[in-house]
DNA sequence: GCCGCCAACATACCATGGGTATGGAGAGAT
DNA sequence: ATCTCTCCATACCCATGGTATGTTGGCGGC
């Protein structure tokens, strides 16, 4: 029998994660006090304290919050039916829709790599989205898909260019087509890499 | 005749912004306090809030140090001589390696969007490397060296997934070997998109 | 020469905010 | 019933960005 107690803990902590990702969203970390993040979650500092070791940790779990999610979108279609290639654009397309979220921006793609260090930013993304880049990129070569290109070179390319183009789709007047035009430059850019020259229909952001 | 008080002064201004430069690399920016920074240049905050408006302002004279150093040298390529496929290669070589000086990854790729905010990263990077970048596509559009692709797009695209590899580049074993990798796949791209299908040769980056 | 002025700093201070130390309350074990 | 230990609140410390004020020395005017 789960104990009460643990059910308020695990809410009260997770209030503190959803709370901090708004935040961080809005204003960023630095621009974020605790005593904020806190009283959002209707606690205060020494309830943050206990669930969190400091600024830098509270922050992680907002990061896993968001990138998490991201994740088992991607990991989903990643895994699901079709050819490699049509898994690949499928993949694309979501990743793209995902960083017009302004937390998965803000926190993962951007303050992320600044507030947690490069090297431990990298290490988190290889088990998550960037790893599935890496993981697609490299089955389309093992598919015989696409030309056998240097993969972990090529998918941090690929990732940074994404992830570049992600904050130009969000602070675009008209998000959902430079997201599409972004879409369409990447998709003939796998074209040319691609062995057979098959048609591809790239699907839209729409 | 000048003033050897505005000599003094200059020097001074100079001294912090090398200060700054210096450990805003080493630390970044959040892990640096301004009383270091006026202290490595033997002076006080007083000195450093005669000159600045405070670290922000700081932090963006830093930025425009290394970003008009690795600019020049861009700009020089750029309006070189050479056909507009050799000069786009040259500054192509260049840039990546301007991106394995520490103090331009860090402050001007890394943080300066997080610390200045993207909006104005992005209007100073306008100005500077990215507007090379996007001029240069533009140029080899013009030349009809390669497709007629989306400039704004495909620039920034590019541009993410250079700065994104630098940091691959730099925190690699053995940099010149990954560098290498990267332009001869950036290389390839291009050539991709080429539309005479002559050969180039990648210039190293030994 | 000397006097006054102002740029170019130094010094002293304040306020915010991350982090810590301690206290207390209530659920669950014995 | 009491004991314990998690969970959280309160009070405090101190590093740091920012400000307000003091001080000095070069430069122009006389």
């Amino acid at each position: 029998m789960r104990s009460r107690r643990l059910d308020y803990s695990e809410s009260t902590r997770s209030a503190l994660v959803d709370s901090a990702v708004e935040l961080f969203t809005k204003r960023g970390y630095a621009g974020t006090s605790l005593d904020e993040i806190a009283k959002r979650a209707r606690v205060t500092k020494g309830a943050l304290y206990h669930h969190f070791s400091g600024k830098q940790a509270l922050f992680e779990a907002a990061f896993d919050q968001v990138e998490s999610l991201v994740y088992d979108r991607l990991d989903k279609i990643m895994t699901g039916d079709g050819s490699p290639w049509e898994r690949a654009l499928g993949a694309l397309n979501a990743f793209i829709r995902a960083c017009l979220d302004p937390a998965y921006q803000r926190i993962a793609i951007h303050e992320a790599p600044v507030v947690m260090g490069w090297e431990r930013w990298r290490e988190a993304e290889e088990r998550c989205s960037f790893g599935l880049v890496r993981s697609g990129l490299q089955s389309l070569i093992d598919a015989g898909e696409v030309e056998p290109v240097p993969v972990e070179v090529t998918a941090r390319l690929l990732f940074g260019a994404l992830s570049s183009a992600a904050t130009e789709i969000a602070s675009s007047p008209d998000p959902k087509k430079v997201g599409a035009e972004i879409e369409d430059v990447i998709v003939r850019m796998l074209v040319r890499l691609r062995r057979t020259d098959g048609e591809e229909t790239a699907r839209s952001i729409g």
